[in-house]
DNA sequence: TTTATTTGTGAAAACGTTGCACTTAGGCAA
DNA sequence: TTGCCTAAGTGCAACGTTTTCACAAATAAA
């Protein structure tokens, strides 16, 4: 059938192990050998079998991403960065898409320890107990990122989502802002739900500005949600003369639902989003930001779980990147 | 350390073949024997190496996939096809970033095949003979997805591109327009510089229109490549009165840098994407698009894959999906 | 020269399954 | 009774590596 490093070694006049320590690179091989073995390797086109190293050696180089829908451009552009560094480090990676769907990640999470995986990053909504007792049970380094857990006992990477959200809001009250509306993502999402809209209150309540629950409006990340936020903010007696929007893809619905009622940006209407997908620089007037960087999340997350699976030391297993604002033309 | 087979098969008083047969739901099994198989396993938590399994049966339940860039909205969508499917057969993903680089290529589809993958599905650009020669090497079945091979000897799913490009420069000549230019990817991408290019001049040649060099602008994918292919296109002597855009993206781009310098659209100039990503929809006005059937492509070309990986018998194995033009308001 | 140390190599035991060739116990027909 | 068949199991050899240990040969130190 095909090749193995018992042919190999038959073919060297060598045994096994040697071919072993050639082709993993121990340096144990004197080179008149190395470069025989080599060349039968060579001539028979051996490629070793991961599987049968991953069993014998328990390492499979490969880490399990369990991301709720990678064809979201939010969660694709982490990937990505995951990806990037995955590969850096000769990793593979297995995705698996769970819809923010608590059966389907504790299943993908099965799944992937029973191939063995080496490590797992994880990227969801809503992180229960349960979540967590798996977690520890697990018998691999698991990372969380752009994923919130509120004990912190799982190792994460984010960003200040409070703290980004009260800089928005804040700065929408520096320019005399009263009625400032927060269109949120689902609320039973913990950075939506909890932390953002927390910034979003504390920065109102610091300014003495009443906290209206009618100007918060919940949408359901799509850019069509985002118009219909905007709809139903513009039947309110009093209209919003801002908006901080939870993600840029429902802003981009914000604006264009606001446009389409004569509404002009900035003049009219000053409008916030968050994550700086590409999006943003894609709609008339450009949206003004709140920067997440997900390609960074991503990257900084994989290269934290390389650590962890190469048993080295770390000391912060929470990891908080820090965030910006980018100004264009939404706001004044 | 972790519980096996073994353990099992001891605890249960019956033989690891026993063990073996109750998990891959074996019917030669005495209930009753199964059902004590089964307490053992519930109690001793023992979740089966699918390594080892892998190594013994000689299949892994996993399919590589090389795809040009997550990050790409296009190839996310195509993703989440393949991946939806590929659950449904039971399949797990190994999922990766060529950047169209005929060097990764060739690399992944080396590390998949020695992880012992049992297909693969591909993604690219060019598909080179060596490309072609590799594939036709692999011992397991290898599909691809909105990819072009020319001597179509490699199994594939795509769209009629020529076609399609026909359809839309077609449509905007029935509206009566002389002068329509073409904004296109990569010239060296076959799709964009072959297929799409081509279609493009048999309209016009149809419509004995004569083809003008100037008309036909190279882009990269991207929204800012669009905006400068407009500015390039305003810059001529006698301006496009309409233009037909390879990708959703760079439609957005031509779009804006047309509004940017007070075009309007459509009574000025009218534009036709590709695509139908949702961008489509994200601008205003809203982009008419071809619609090439991101998901689906990728779906039925991963079904495609189980059931060359089943042997299972394929009559075609070139598959060519319908495309239509979804009209928006970019066009009158 | 002798002794210790390094270097290079091989044999064989894991690793945790599946697949195959066999047993064993009943049931049934001849 | 005997022989044969079937259902339900058993036992063990793959599967293709890595890894440990042992050991021989070559080199360095005494």
């Amino acid at each position: 059938m095909n090749v193995t490093i018992y042919d190999v070694a038959r073919e060297a006049n060598v045994s096994m192990a040697t071919v072993s320590r050639v082709v993993n690179g121990n340096p144990n091989v004197k080179p008149s050998t190395r470069k025989k073995v080599l060349e039968v390797i060579e001539r028979l086109g051996y490629r070793p079998n991961a599987v049968a190293r991953g069993l014998a050696s328990k390492k499979t180089t490969t880490v399990g991403v369990i991301i709720p829908d990678i064809s979201s451009i939010f969660f694709a552009e982490m990937a990505r960065g995951i990806e990037d560094i995955a590969t850096m480090y000769k990793y593979n990676i297995i995705l698996s898409n769970s819809d923010q769907n608590k059966e389907k990640e504790l299943h993908l999470l099965n799944t992937m320890l029973a191939k063995q995986v080496d490590g797992i990053l994880f990227m969801g909504g809503d992180v229960t107990e349960e979540h967590v007792e798996q977690f520890k049970k697990s018998d691999v380094p698991i990372v969380l990122a752009a994923t919130i857990e509120k004990n912190n006992i799982i190792p994460s990477v984010n960003i200040d989502y409070e703290q980004a959200a009260y800089d928005a809001v804040h700065m929408l009250i520096e320019k005399g802002h009263k009625r400032i509306a927060y269109v949120t993502g689902p609320l039973n999402d913990p950075i939506n739900g909890l932390k953002k809209l927390a910034g979003y209150r504390r920065a109102l309540e610091e300014a003495s500005i009443a906290y209206d629950d009618a100007l918060v409006v919940e949408g359901d990340y799509t850019y069509d949600s985002g118009i219909e936020a905007y709809d139903k903010l513009a039947e309110l007696a009093e209209r919003p003369t801002a908006i901080f929007v939870g993600t840029d893809e429902m802003a981009l619905g914000v604006i264009h639902g606001a446009q389409d009622r004569g509404v002009r940006i900035p003049d009219e209407l000053e409008v916030v989003g968050f994550d700086n997908t590409r999006l943003a620089t894609m709609v008339r007037p450009k949206l003004t930001t709140v920067v997440q960087p997900m390609y960074d999340i991503g990257a900084v997350a994989m290269r934290l779980l390389t650590k962890y699976m190469n048993k080295e030391h770390v000391d912060n297993h929470i990891v908080v990147l820090p965030h910006r604002i980018e100004y264009r033309d939404s706001t004044k």
